[in-house]
DNA sequence: TTCATAACCGAAAACGTTTTCGTATTTTCG
DNA sequence: CGAAAATACGAAAACGTTTTCGGTTATGAA
């Protein structure tokens, strides 16, 4: 029932903690008998070393902080899984904190988590998080901090995120070589950098195709739901705007507007082509499947952790080590919304998204 | 940079460490002046207990374990945001693990949850958790469990389920009331209780509604995934099975299905009606709309924290409790891929035109 | 004044581990 | 054989907190 102690295994023996403690972890000043011999007595009684007490004596947890936005999110499901996973390989396990895209609840969290004496901290913004003192308080404890897609350029710590300047380009410019030529763009919220640079990628794509932009044309998603993708996609119709394709901030907003396409007997893509952003799992199983960006949300996650261990490592060695920027790629997975000719091919469509379920 | 510690705040104001830790309490032997005094100093200086020293002391941690098969997925990611948030209302933080349905790994995260002297586990088992030594050796430890969604009958603590059967009764009578006679059953893996369930309410359905039951309209999905939902709609198409109805096990497989069919002209829900399970938000955005079983995956994981901290508190007031078992209510929710047809005659001649192949 | 009582404070143990440093014993080798 | 070196072990401090219990001072009543 209780557990047992380094204090019974040294009265049993008749040697001191101190010994025992050292044979478990094999320091040379101990005899090999005496390891032996407390080694099969520790294990005898299924001794597990208090970490309560391995946390104050080394002041280290072994647990790391992991504050998202939102967990029920395809892609930060697929990070959480990869973080987890590649933490729990080091001995590390993880707190995961939801901040509901929350700045204040963020705050409270990484108090939270810094109150825990957590070893290391890795989050992605609220979508709205303007002040990023708490942040800095982090980095003032000298606690290692990574931050990954939604991203504060204000912050001088190691970053983990995708090109999305270049990949809405690809997005536009894939939508242009199917053909079109009046896009318009469901864009996300105006704070967060990511819709912004998606933004500014769909923009400079128009332009370098010699294709006129109109600000008309840009719809802002806020939230950035299925709804709102539905609410556009009506005014679409309703309004007397020629648009041959939409480049959509994420999935979510573009299988909105497919559905009211769907359901309005509009065709696509032979009326209108679409192309989505995340590459969630359920935009190859849409009907028409839906064209998007591949957000390598696994590969993401592991690097994430990578980052954050290199630090950690550093720290215990009393090393400094300059924060690092690292940029993921990312594809443009061409599917049905948004091919040329119905007959075209979907077979390349192996660069699925990983199964829910 | 360095954490302030009760000590330092003791010598800062010339009285003891006990003095301080006690003020800041409220404990009664201590006059309202030093209360005020400790207080305002350990403001000043950003006081925060050690969590590694109070666990220690205290002997919890504040903290509580949740297993689960798979974060990356609707059901268990609204769980998952519903236990974080109730547990930190509760001031307990919470380490997720995943499982991956690996018997194994769930094994091991078992113990790393123990050897992290959590106060509390959570878990949802993995699809072919058999042996479940590990469960007992929670409860031997006397750490409060408790299991939700794929439990294990033969471990004696509280549980926070659905009633599958029932669920599953309902969502076939529905398929039966929209005019289905022939109805296929995809169902889950054979080991675990939830398909099990949703089986037998499948076949106790047909029965008490005098349909017959057929072993071939029972199509194995294991894993239950996207991928089989559409094997099995190819086999049922290319067989010369006479089916007008699916009851699947889970969405991602009714999604499946519908996709193959929507591919191959066959109209949903004229000439086959579907219903899901699990009401992933992607099922409402489906064309057609998918019909599904509403699992409250919200309420759940508030029922399972709230469980949880039943026990938590008893254990702490040295009560015994008793297991509870409690079973949430589910509901169909009656969508476009189970519709009647307009057009009675119009259902008719459909009929007739079955089978597929 | 004297004693009982209340109010306030601090010493110290305890939680279980890690690690330094000192000491006792054994071994080595000229 | 004796000194130096290697080997094996333990005492004790430290991590920072909580809490018991005893003691000191102020307060009030007799």
């Amino acid at each position: 029932m209780e557990q047992v102690t380094l204090k019974q295994i040294a009265e049993y023996l008749g040697i001191s903690i101190a010994t025992v403690s050292k044979a478990l972890k094999d320091y040379p000043d101990v005899s090999q008998k005496t390891k032996d011999l407390v080694k099969a007595e520790a294990e005898r009684l299924n001794y597990q070393p208090n970490s309560f007490a391995v946390n104050l004596r080394t002041k280290e947890s072994k647990t790391i902080g992991l504050i998202i936005p939102e967990v029920v999110h395809f892609f930060f499901g697929n990070i959480v899984r990869a973080i987890i996973t590649a933490a729990e390989k080091r001995g590390y396990l993880v707190i995961i904190l939801q901040s509901d895209d929350n700045p204040e609840l963020e705050k409270k969290q990484i108090d939270l988590l810094i109150s825990k004496r957590v070893d290391g901290i890795m989050i992605s913004l609220a979508n709205n998080t303007v002040d990023i003192s708490h942040l800095h308080k982090v980095q003032r404890l000298g606690i290692p901090l990574v931050m990954f897609d939604k991203i504060s350029k204000l912050v001088p710590c190691s970053k983990v995120i995708i090109d999305d300047r270049k990949a809405a380009y690809e997005a536009t410019k894939h939508l242009i070589e199917q053909g079109c030529t009046k896009i318009a763009h469901f864009r996300g919220p105006l704070l967060p950098q990511n819709s912004i640079d998606r933004f500014l990628g769909y923009k400079k794509a128009l332009e370098d195709h010699g294709l006129p932009y109109d600000s008309n044309m840009v719809f802002l998603c806020d939230p950035i739901t299925y709804e709102k993708g539905r609410e556009h996609a009506r005014n679409l119709i309703e309004s007397d705007l020629e648009v041959d394709g939409i480049f959509a901030n994420t999935d979510m907003v573009a299988i909105g507007a497919l559905s009211v396409f769907n359901e309005s007997g509009i065709k696509v893509p032979e009326q209108i082509k679409i192309i989505g952003f995340s590459n969630w799992f359920i935009s190859s199983a849409m009907t028409p499947t839906l064209s998007t960006v591949d957000q390598p949300g696994i590969k993401m996650g592991k690097k994430v952790f990578k980052q954050l261990y290199k630090e950690l490592q550093a720290k215990k060695n009393g090393q400094i080590i300059q924060p690092e920027t690292v940029t993921m790629s990312t594809e443009v997975i061409a599917r049905k919304s948004s091919a040329m000719s119905v007959n075209a091919l979907d077979q390349d469509d192996k660069k699925q998204a990983l199964p829910f379920g």
